[in-house]
DNA sequence: ACAAAACTTAAGTATCCACTTGACAATAAT
DNA sequence: ATTATTGTCAAGTGGATACTTAAGTTTTGT
């Protein structure tokens, strides 16, 4: 379990940018080569593998070569380590609400 | 609604910086000062109100200055943009395993 | 065997962005 | 009236990073 800080840190440098975004988007209807992901993506295919190298070592996507192609698919749990962070950070807020509403339902 | 996909773009850019998210983090146990905010932070104060920018235009964040200081806490509905995010590429994947799931069950 | 297709890698460029410095404004405390 | 606190603004710097170009590798088609 390489740090579960680092994780998420990666994952959220990733999806910083919006053409990985777009990536993600892309491979969420199903897995495609890298030259088809490159096509809509006016950008060079060596850039659009660079972008693929920052998506594959945060966990979102994986990739598979077979032949001359390399395969791209979504890795479903990479995005779970978001939706973790996100449920800490509420569940936080929410708690602090549940102590205001004592407050106010029971004044000194 | 043009607005969705930038704010999309803001929400996401936001979350991409460590700093900013250790200030989510720390405003999610409350609301408090600019100053207060900046003090484990090991940066100058004037780079923490270049974060609050951010973090306000984005929506997740929204201060309200009274006097001579600013409270900052967090706004639960900016996170909200993500949790949509995600389940939409949710969405879109689980149909696929649908539809896969139909194709092994009725072979031909 | 030759050539096209589908990447891969390395190196360079240029833009973006986090951060600092320093000067300033407004409010609060003594 | 000073002085300290709290924050704001503008301009500049350095480093990260998105992108390109160019050359190379491996596999597939003819």
């Amino acid at each position: 379990m390489l740090t579960q800080r680092v994780q998420v840190d990666r994952v959220f440098h990733a999806l910083g940018d919006p053409t990985r975004r777009a990536m993600i988007e892309r491979l969420s209807e199903g897995p495609v080569s890298v030259s088809k992901l490159a096509k809509p993506l006016d950008i060079t295919l060596a850039a659009v593998v660079q972008h693929l190298q920052v998506l594959e070592r945060s966990g979102l996507v994986r990739t598979e070569k077979v032949g001359r192609v390399r395969t791209c698919s979504v890795e479903p749990k990479g995005l779970s380590v978001v939706e973790r962070w996100i449920s800490d950070r509420r569940s936080l807020w929410e708690a602090r609400f549940d102590r205001l509403g004592k407050l106010l339902a029971e004044p000194d």
